[in-house]
DNA sequence: AAGACGAAAGTGGTTGA
DNA sequence: TCAACAACTTTCGTCTT
């Protein structure tokens, strides 16, 4: 029962948090509806995906950007199949054969490990929301570990996820490692585990977050008017300038500020809510909450606005 | 009945000898 | 490499609305 400590992602017919990937149907399910979101409704991308494409509609593209989200970063040349070269003399095209044949042994190997690892990365993108220029920073990150060899005794979802966590992190727009893991089959401490493993590995630089980068996701998810986020922001300024904040985890700051403002704004949300989206517990919040009440002399703004 | 609160025990990561 | 340590989680009982 792994699967009960990590909470799944929202589900659209019944509400609750129990939208789970399925590896072997490859889509999302909810174990408590039993609702089947299909890959096909939230990824609308291009396939791209086979390099020896025989059913003659093989694609062409001309000066794309390059894209490190491409396994071939978009522009390699493919030497086309033998029945192109029809009015070709019959001993050249023998060898254009071999040619063929090569060109698609040697690239093979790495290539179709990095091209199965892109396409993970971009459904997970898809499905998390997560802005194409973290993709690509993603990809970027993915295709030096691959280069490095640190995907060698690790799945390569684990080494997908860990990209994707720093390059997010990077972007200053972290995603919770919660969040990640809703859209792999993995645990939540062996992201994080591979995470630190190839960020040490490539000499990422690791930026601890702010509470601030979460703030407003959170708030959003929450649906929370403007000001009671502007009060939130407000509160976790104030909190690192009397250095509240220092030593503790971001996310439990950041889900105890917006909890706070809910309460002096009077925009109801329980702890259970709050702690939901911030992927944080109950307690964690309580705990922030009265550090911050206290320190910030809050008590009687609170009292007042019941 | 649901939400808030707090105590106590356990977990995984960091740090320093 | 190991032990101490802080932050956080889990669990569970109690209080409040």
């Amino acid at each position: 029962m792994s699967s009960k400590s990590t909470k799944g992602r929202k589900c659209p017919v019944c509400g609750k948090r129990t939208v789970f990937y399925d590896k072997g149907s490859r889509e999302y399910i909810c174990k408590s509806c039993g609702t089947v979101i299909s890959e096909d409704t939230i990824d609308f991308g291009k396939e791209w995906r086979e390099f020896g494409d025989s059913s003659g509609t093989s694609r062409r593209r001309t000066g794309a950007p390059i894209e490190s989200s491409r396994h071939d970063l978009g522009v390699s040349t493919k030497i086309g199949r033998a029945s192109d070269y029809k009015n070709i003399q019959k001993g050249t095209r023998r060898i254009y054969s071999r040619i063929i044949k090569w060109q698609n042994r040697t690239s093979s190997a790495t290539e179709r490990n990095l091209k199965q690892a892109l396409s993970e990365l971009k459904r997970v993108c898809s499905f998390l929301d997560i802005p194409k220029t973290i993709q690509e920073e993603a990809s970027k990150i993915y295709r030096m570990a691959a280069e490095k060899q640190l995907v060698r005794g690790r799945s390569m979802e684990s080494v997908v996820a860990g990209a994707l966590y720093a390059a997010s992190r990077n972007y200053g727009l972290p995603r919770t490692l919660n969040e990640i893991a809703q859209a792999f089959p993995l645990e939540k401490k062996e992201i994080g585990k591979t995470y630190r493993f190839i960020s040490r590995q490539l000499g990422l630089r690791i930026i601890p977050t702010l509470p601030m980068d979460y703030v407003h996701r959170f708030a959003s998810e929450l649906k929370l008017s403007p000001e009671t986020t502007a009060k939130a922001v407000e509160i976790i300024k104030k909190a690192q300038n009397k250095e509240v904040t220092s030593g503790k985890g971001p996310m439990g700051i950041a889900a105890a500020a917006i909890y706070v403002a809910t309460l002096l704004t009077g925009e109801k949300k329980t702890q259970r809510e709050v702690a939901d989206v911030a992927g944080v517990t109950e307690v964690t919040i309580r705990n922030r909450y009265k550090e911050l009440i206290t320190k910030l002399n809050l008590e009687k703004q609170i009292k007042s606005s019941e």
